[in-house]
DNA sequence: TAATAACATTCACTAATAAGAAACGATCGA
DNA sequence: TCGATCGTTTCTTATTAGTGAATGTTATTA
């Protein structure tokens, strides 16, 4: 905890952790920017040899990990295989997305359920409204989790220390110029966000967009995650802001939290 | 090609792969299959030490592979953000998400979009119509091609040899005892289905389901994949089965191969 | 409560193997 | 046609992945 930690290169940790594993996940990192490449390309961002790159990519290939199309290598379908099935894995899967349509259909904006891995909030579903596509944040997709609404919603309901260890962890960078770079601040962004029982995100993840989040309880009392709904500034505001979509979005969590009650 | 290839579980080729990579893919697959699992449970099911499987999932965890609860290891989401990215690259996603929920909406049913990687097929998109949740299509699942419909409808695209290949390769293995079995069945129903222009999956895949597929043109005229309406047999049947709905995936189908031209 | 067992984690060593350099072969452009 | 570039294969060596034993931790049982 002291000297070497992981970064979100995929650096060594020391001598604990399989190098030839780590050069895997850096090729798979170069292979998502990229979004596709070629052997000399991929070696010469990775420092490998090409003769080495070239292992890696065949054995991921094997795996399905990775597909070839002439000479470019991309990223397979294994890995949605995959992270499909870890979402079909969560507690109460099936409500949620049923509840998660609800809220996108009567809100008619983007609604999104997130959920905490480690210290970072992972959009799980997400749920297009009558307004259509709006927000950034695609299925899969990983925030720093005092940035968006859904996040700093999940937040107020951990112990303290639990918060404490996740900003040592991680800092609290920022998006935008309005993102919280203070932990006094987050703190009590936090305390505001339990006495009125929803989150907001004012353009602290992207300009432009407000969210607002509330998040959802488990029978045995932890956090599961939280539904947030998200809309560009222009219809996110006043009334609608602060009194409708927070009424709405309390009635649907609170259905949703009676059904994961009697399942 | 002749003696030695790579299996489901994930065998070495010969000395072209790197065995700490796919004992990596051993590990995860258990994980997955587990739906979780313990150091020694892992060890025994690999066959790998103790030290060495916690060393691996010491660098899963890094990578944000695999995450850990007191002693339980699970997958971790990180395979839902590549996968979703991956997902996101298709051509002409947005269309296509929107032309299948349009699909669901009015046909009541299930609806998919599925696409070939390599020799198999693979659900890219699910929509539940108005009668809820049917078949087993979860997102990401990978299906034998010639099983579902969608499968059939793709292959029914593609070259002589390049079906030949496909079924050189992984054979024609069965899901039930209506799954075609033989190669000269396979041809004919492809044939079949060219000239009435969708597939059927009549309890190929699962006992009590039938499905109506039709492949996506892309307009450089080759296979982008397919749509598939899925049902319970009492539902799929006569008029609606052989015509109704095949008249509304072609309608669906070709106002999204005119918007892909178009974009 | 103590003793034991089962398990996760760490450590140090060695055999296995991953990485690199160079050779080969194929493809593309001048 | 020649040269250059790149993907793939081969071969060798230094690296490191795997092992078994030691240590530490938690749960179980007497």
């Amino acid at each position: 905890m002291e000297d070497s930690q992981t970064d979100g290169t995929g650096a060594s940790v020391d001598g604990r952790t399989l190098k030839s594993l780590e050069r895997s996940f850096g090729i798979i990192t170069e292979l998502k920017e990229r979004e596709g490449a070629r052997v000399t390309e991929l070696a010469d961002a990775t420092g490998l040899s090409k003769s080495s790159v070239h292992k890696h990519l065949t054995t991921l290939r094997a795996g399905d990990f990775v597909t070839k199309n002439g000479d470019e290598y991309r990223l397979g379908l294994r890995f949605l295989d995959l992270g499909a099935h870890v979402r079909s894995q969560i507690e109460g899967n099936t409500l949620v997305q049923e509840k998660l349509r609800e809220l996108a259909r009567e809100s008619g904006e983007t609604a999104q359920f997130t959920v905490r891995e480690h210290g970072r909030a992972v959009v799980l579903y997400r749920e297009a409204g009558s307004h259509g596509v709006f927000s950034k944040g695609r299925v899969g997709k990983r925030f720093h989790i005092h940035q968006p609404a859904a996040g700093k919603a999940i937040l107020a309901e951990l112990p303290r220390e639990t918060v404490d260890d996740i900003v040592e962890t991680y800092g609290l960078p920022d998006a935008t110029e309005n993102t919280i770079a203070d932990e006094d601040e987050l703190f009590a962004e936090l305390e505001r966000i339990r006495e009125r029982g929803f989150a907001l995100n004012e353009e602290e993840t992207t300009k432009g967009l407000r969210a607002v989040a509330v998040p959802i309880m488990n029978p045995d009392d932890y956090v599961l995650g939280a539904f947030a709904v998200a809309g560009p500034t222009h219809r996110m505001k006043g009334e609608r802001l602060e009194e409708d979509v927070p009424e709405l979005l309390h009635r649907i969590v609170n259905e949703l939290e009676l059904n994961l009650a009697h399942s």
